[in-house]
DNA sequence: TCTGAATCTTACAGTTTTGTCATCTTCTGT
DNA sequence: ACAGAAGATGACAAAACTGTAAGATTCAGA
């Protein structure tokens, strides 16, 4: 039976998504505050933890990275909006995953399951700063949450990430992706892909940081 | 230098081949019959075979056949045209690739290059019968042959191959697919994926050996 | 055999992807 | 500073993808 630690400000919520997870066979510890989670969290080991941001006694964010320096338990963190900017300085401080009120529980329990699973994996991640990908599920994460990617798009990345910090030419990045195309297709398209992978998965796409530009010899993802 | 032997019955088109791949760094050995090809076979060792179908003194099928049973080159087929019946009977022979006459030099070169990178690969493919997969480079092979795939078709392949013969409950594949979604995903969304699946993949998508249906469980993909 | 449920199949509309073009920007060598 | 090359960007149409609905088919149990 799984262990989730509740910190939850809002009250009401809180009983409601206690009696839910409870009924879903998650045995679940709630704390009104920073003071109690983090006793709570001292005390036992959890599974997953659903973190709100604002709390009583101060910020989420603090649990979340006394948390994390501890040990590696999942957090979710609840935002009162989908704010973006929230859930940036969240997944900084190491947060797994974020949910924006108001949400579904269907939603909550999947991303529950996704973090959770993704903890345990034992399989390897290809990694390049904050963006990993897991080629056995054939999913994209940037700072732990979940990105879309095209198929061609994936492929990119892919070629990139299994050939970190090696410089790829234009040519063999063209030829990895369109090799068994009969058409021709045009240079400026691996151009096009560059910059629409960038815009997924660079912080700014301007000035990229993973995929680096090698003037006249091609490109590199660098790790740090 | 990679080795390369050429069997082929036209000797127009042989001796264009033999300038062009010697001219792209190939060193090239040719044959213009099934005889002569197993015994230049016999005598060297090659990176990669070029084989037509149709020669002077039997079938190119034989020849491969025979490399086969030997050790693990790389043939890919020459046929007179793209014919369906001609490349399923060489890939259940085992050739890796075929192209069909007329072709490119370039796709030519990049089949080449695609088997024999293939062919040195190290890291593992997951594979159910005469499909595998890539996941380091995210392509799908179905009889050697490269496959396209959207993204979401590429994933739901991806939990099938990486739980093989395992029964996989409808709802568990959903959740994979549609964890992160909001909405509700209809029930019916699934079924259509699996035909979709099922269309490219399967022999006969009327009658599934990959993807088999467990009436009232889900699904699971078996192996043999 | 009949019936209802589960699964399959076809068709369709809205959305996204894909590749190209034209244009703009940045860099390099002179 | 200038010119040319390399790369980046924005916009666009055709094609493919995605999800839904409606009806057909298959199967298990009465």
């Amino acid at each position: 039976m799984p262990k989730v630690l509740l910190v939850e400000d809002d009250e009401q919520l809180a009983k409601f998504l206690m009696r839910f997870l409870n009924s879903e066979g998650y045995a679940t510890d709630y704390a009104g505050g920073q003071k109690d989670a983090l006793r709570l969290f001292g005390e036992n080991v959890y599974d997953c933890i659903l973190l709100d941001i604002s709390l009583k006694d101060g910020s989420g964010y603090s649990v979340c990275a006394a948390v994390k320096a501890e040990n590696d338990t999942p957090v979710i963190f609840i935002t009162a909006s989908a704010d973006e900017a929230c859930t940036v300085a969240g997944f900084e401080i190491g947060a797994d995953d974020y949910i924006g009120k108001p949400f579904g529980t269907r939603e909550l329990l999947a991303r529950m399951k996704n973090v959770m699973r993704r903890h345990q994996r034992t399989s390897p991640l290809l990694q390049c700063r904050n963006v990993s990908v897991d080629p056995i599920r054939g999913i994209v994460y940037k700072n732990g949450a979940e990105l879309t990617l095209s198929a061609l798009e994936y492929r990119l990345l892919l070629v990139f990430f299994s050939n970190k910090n090696q410089l790829l030419s234009r040519d063999r990045l063209a030829e990895e992706l369109w090799s068994l195309t009969k058409e021709f297709v045009s240079d400026n398209t691996l151009s096009v892909y560059i910059r629409r992978l960038r815009e997924k998965i660079e912080n700014d796409p301007q000035q990229p940081e993973i995929i680096i530009t090698v003037r006249g010899l091609g490109y590199k993802a660098v790790d740090a």
